[in-house]
DNA sequence: ATAAATTATCGTAATATAGCGATATTACAA
DNA sequence: TTGTAATATCGCTATATTACGATAATTTAT
C-alpha cells in the first residue's frame, strides 16, 4: 500500500524521521555543506555549486525551508539563503538525545 | 528522470545520506527505539510492538542491517537482533562531525 | 509601467519506498 | 527426516521522491 503510517508511531519517531529525511539525500547535504560556507547563497550558485539544474536545486531548498532549517531574504533582485542557527541547534539536540538515549539503554545490559 | 544523482556529489554527502535513510522512516526509529529496550529481540516481538506486518518489520530490519547497524544471533530457533554498538557510535560521531562543521561555519560570519 | 534578473511552480517521467499476503527458507527438536 | 517455529523473500499495489524543461511569479531598477 506504499503510504508510511505515521499515525501508528511516537509524536518522537515521526519527528526524528522528519528531521533525518532532510539529511537523507545527498544533493540536501551538499546545499547544506555549501550554504556553510558562503553567507547568503544564491540559489543559482549553490545550483552551480552542487551542478544540478536551478529547478530542482529550488525544490530541495524547498525541502530543507520547510522543515525550518533554511532562512531566505531578499537583497537586491536575489534571495540570499542561510540556515537557521537556533534551528539547526535544535535538531542536533534531538539526534543527540536520540544516539545517547538508545546507547544508554545498551549499556544498561 | 526521479534518479539519485549520487555520481556528482562528495563521498562524505553520500555517506550522510546514506546514514540519515535509515532514520527518515519512522518505523525503523521506532524498531532501533525498542531493539534498545530488549536485550536482543525477536523479529515477532518487535512486529507486535511497532504494529506493522511481520514482512514489512523484516524488511526495516534488513534496510537497517545492511547499513551495518544491526546484529543478528540465533539461540534456539529464534534470532534476535541488537544494536551494533560500535557502529552505531560511528554514526553519532559523523552526525555529530557535521552538525559541527556547519556550526562553526555559520559562526565565522 | 516595463524590463531584467532571479526564483518558484507546473507538468511529466523514471525510480524508490512502504506495506502486505503468500510462500520459501532456515534452524532446531523430536 | 519430519515437523514446527521463526524469519526472509517474492510479487504486487499505492504512494513518494528525484530530476528536468517550460513557464509563471517575484523583486528591483529604470
Amino acid at each position: 500500500m506504499g503510504v508510511t503510517k505515521r499515525h501508528i508511531h511516537s509524536m518522537r519517531a515521526n519527528q526524528i524521521a522528519d528531521l533525518a529525511k532532510i539529511l537523507s539525500n545527498p544533493a540536501r547535504v551538499a546545499i547544506i555543506e555549501f550554504i556553510g560556507d558562503c553567507d547568503g547563497c544564491l540559489c543559482q550558485d549553490i545550483s552551480k555549486k552542487i551542478r544540478l539544474s536551478q529547478p530542482t536545486t529550488s525544490q530541495h531548498l524547498q525541502v530543507i525551508k520547510r522543515a525550518g532549517v533554511l532562512k531566505s531574504q531578499f537583497k537586491g533582485k536575489a534571495q540570499y539563503y542561510s540556515i537557521d542557527a537556533r534551528k539547526w541547534e535544535q535538531l542536533q539536540g534531538l539526534f543527540y538525545d536520540f544516539f545517547e538515549h538508545t546507547k544508554s539503554k545498551m549499556s544498561e545490559k
